[in-house]
DNA sequence: CTCGATGCAAATCGTTTGCACGTGC
DNA sequence: GCACGTGCAAACGATTTGCATCGAG
């Protein structure tokens, strides 16, 4: 069901993640830790400018979006685009199995994690009939919250 | 079912689009008229660049930044996003009911339209969990077709 | 010690905007 | 003629990149 904060996706322990930098022979430099800890911390994506402001001092704006970049690559963090030009990211969840959507209020902007998805036949129906393969897909939501209305 | 080219949504005429922006007490330009005319012929989705490379000396891109800007305002037009970081933009077909989705090819960005949609529940049900109201969604899939797999 | 990672600043890219001029109606 | 629309250039915000330095392994 749709639920408003602190989703129940288990966040990674910080030693589970820097282990991952490490199996592909990444550094685990004092940076790259704030940012893995802080998005574990966090129920809904966040810009780079967010985590810029909230890490303050503790890392440079261009070393953020570089660290997003390798993240996204590694399968440990997932880009949301909500339509506004700016990039969102979240940390992948433990198991693995934490595809969901958003629902976004087009007035303040609050967030709701949404756990349910369409029937995957409707994505094998098209991409059978396409022909194409591993085909993947982004879906938000967009509407106006209770406190907006 | 999904269709490469020359999808079946019927364009609206340009003497049909003409009439709208006038009803709204909108000036037609020859600039307008030529984004519209242009826009009319296509089967996906454009780039605001590729409108003016198509255009060539017939209109300034930051006129066709304002024009789809109002056209998406007054409706004419759909802005899709299809996580690139650039806006594209597709005239709205004659009935109304273009409601309609997108494959794209993660190699070579080939586009095919999709015209289903999953069941309307699906969003009644996360709309009346959540308390939003007016919810729409933006759907999009990502796949490798035929040719470059 | 070595190579990847970082900070800083400059560059790029999509998009927006200020302003003087042009033109539908 | 007036208000809206356009062209041109400058401004902007997000993201990327070049380069010299730093630090994890």
């Amino acid at each position: 069901m749709a639920h408003d904060h602190a989703h129940e996706h288990p966040k990674q322990e910080l030693s589970s993640l820097t282990e991952q930098l490490r199996r592909k022979a990444l550094k685990i430099t004092g940076p790259r830790r704030r940012i893995l800890d802080l998005l574990r911390n966090q129920p809904h994506p966040m810009t780079n400018k967010e985590v810029f402001a909230a890490l303050g001092e503790g890392c440079d704006l261009a070393t953020i979006y570089r660290s997003m970049h390798m993240l996204v690559g590694m399968g440990m963090v997932k880009r949301y685009d909500f339509g506004d030009g700016v990039a969102r990211f979240e940390l992948v969840s433990e198991g693995g199995d934490d595809h969901h959507h958003h629902l976004i209020c087009r007035e303040c902007s609050k967030i709701i994690e949404i756990d349910e998805c369409f029937p995957g036949e409707f994505q094998d129906q098209i991409a059978a009939a396409s022909g194409y393969r591993d085909v993947t897909h982004t879906l938000e939501f967009f509407g106006v919250c209770p406190t907006c209305q």
